[in-house]
DNA sequence: GTCCTAGATTAGACAGAATCTAAATACGGT
DNA sequence: ACCGTATTTAGATTCTGTCTAATCTAGGAC
């Protein structure tokens, strides 16, 4: 969207602008989901056919390394991003996967003495169950629908 | 170490006891880091050779299945398992990957109305920095050793 | 505008992690 | 001992992500 914007944000941060990068910023910036790094590919090159596969994983870890984009890992799937947007948790469904939002609120941080030497950079909630697809539905008489 | 406590473990989640999941588990209870599958797989399969690669593999997703094994997903590495004996969360190294437990203490769910129709399972903490192997050297003089 | 170079992109090979397949085996109830 | 089904197995396969080495380009210097 904003391509300015997002040209400043890869400025302070040390990374060259350039149409690749902006395509795939600006398409984590869209997307409501949190999509994989195959995803991300598809949908962009379909659009601009300049990104690469190389580019995409490559811009991606640099992204998540400037602290532009958050990188999800699932367990026994594909890691998923987000832009960094308004600060929020996450919430992962036991049976497909998903990723969702919820809600930023503040945690408690461990003891530093339970820390140690460790250096602590981030605290991140992760909440397990199962999303609105995979729930049991839970109607009037417990019946359930596919 | 106690055979019988892991055959009645297994036999209330309806797994079958057998040689192979006795070790895994077994191992698993000892050992006091978070082994990757592979790392399980060569460390048992020394011991008692008739644990297959598939067999651990399917063990470990079998274990996870039925609460007794907890998974932990690294960005860009192998997942990491544990036995899941006292509750502890868990602290990843940004750079080298490693799974470290952290003393447990209660962590605020989330509103029930930001989850809607979701069904909350676990809340897990996850903390990240760097481990005391990665972090700088903070000596007197700021002097890094390798 | 032209030149320059470190950084970026690319296709395709490669590697690592995990799953799948289909045949053989063995747990555990009777 | 027998049986049915869960489990194990080797090896192929799929999926994710990284690497290589050649090419290109963003953007600063002039
Ligand atoms: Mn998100
Ligand atoms: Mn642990
Ligand atoms: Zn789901
Ligand atoms: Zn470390």
């Amino acid at each position: 969207m904003d391509t300015e914007s997002i040209r400043e944000s890869l400025e302070t941060t040390g990374l060259r602008f350039t149409p690749q990068r902006h395509c795939v910023m600006a398409f984590l910036m869209e997307y409501p989901g949190h999509p994989t790094a195959a995803e991300i590919f598809e949908a962009v090159n379909r659009l601009d056919p300049r990104l690469s596969r190389a580019t995409t994983y490559n811009n991606l870890r640099d992204l998540v390394q400037a602290g532009l984009v958050r990188e999800v890992a699932v367990e026994g799937r594909a890691a998923r991003f987000d832009a960094k947007g308004v600060r929020h948790h996450h919430f992962i469904c036991d049976r497909c996967g998903n990723v969702e939002d919820v809600e930023w609120y503040e945690v408690p941080k461990p003891a530093l003495s339970s820390l140690g030497k460790r250096t602590l950079r981030e605290c991140e909630l992760i909440v397990r169950g199962l999303c609105t697809k995979c729930a049991p539905a839970k109607g009037r008489d417990g019946v359930s629908a596919v």
